[in-house]
DNA sequence: ACAACATTTGAACGACTGTTCATATATCAT
DNA sequence: ATGATATATGAACAGTCGTTCAAATGTTGT
């Protein structure tokens, strides 16, 4: 499968998922929720930014399935949903302080 | 190394890289990038886009040393200068013909 | 029932971004 | 030199996006 094989709607669907991983904010929620599940509360005071602003950036990251969510009594909790944004995240984040290796390897 | 000690400038310089990629014109600039190095009117003609359109995502892709210029006679020919953004474009693309079909439906 | 806490939602505003068009620069051929 | 081709640049417009605020919803207590 070639790359210039890709549909349209691929590379749309790709691109989207990249916009969701653009912003610092949604991408810090990310983060946070890469290695534990996080409450909208934590993610919040964990970021300083108000429960309102999380939940409306949590809101696109669930409908695209990157993270999912579960309620616990009061609060809600939301952890990774998709292995391969996790990957993506961890090579990375590795990358950005390796800065300088710059080979082509395969998994 | 763990996630929650990314710095500010870390997570923010990550958002801006996924955002160079967030955008479906500019994704198939450098999927089509990939695998070979590709002119300027080569790339607006595979895209159906005009020169100048492809040419304003071009500086933003080189600027962020995602794409690599060199001129050769009129043209100028560009190719891929992240091994990072590389590998992490396999990683997506694979995913998508792997799991791009699928329709759950969870929350 | 009520109050307190946790999360969600909608509207509105300012800022950012992709695209188009016109124009400029660069290179090669005549 | 001129013209033709290839790429780059700047300004301007329309549409999108992140954030804030106020209000609503859901949940667990008393």
């Amino acid at each position: 499968m070639l790359n210039q094989d890709l549909q349209r709607d691929h590379t749309t669907v790709l691109a989207e998922t990249f916009g969701l991983l653009a912003d610092p904010t949604r991408l810090s929620i990310v983060i946070a929720c890469m290695d534990q599940e996080r409450s909208v509360g934590e993610i919040a005071a964990h970021l300083g930014s108000s429960a309102s602003l999380i939940s409306h950036h949590l809101r696109l990251l669930r409908s695209a399935r990157i993270l999912k969510s579960e309620r616990r009594g009061k609060q809600v909790f939301y952890a990774m949903a998709d292995a391969c944004v996790h990957k993506v995240l961890k090579i990375m984040i590795e990358h950005l302080f390796v800065h300088g290796h710059e080979d082509t390897n395969e998994t």
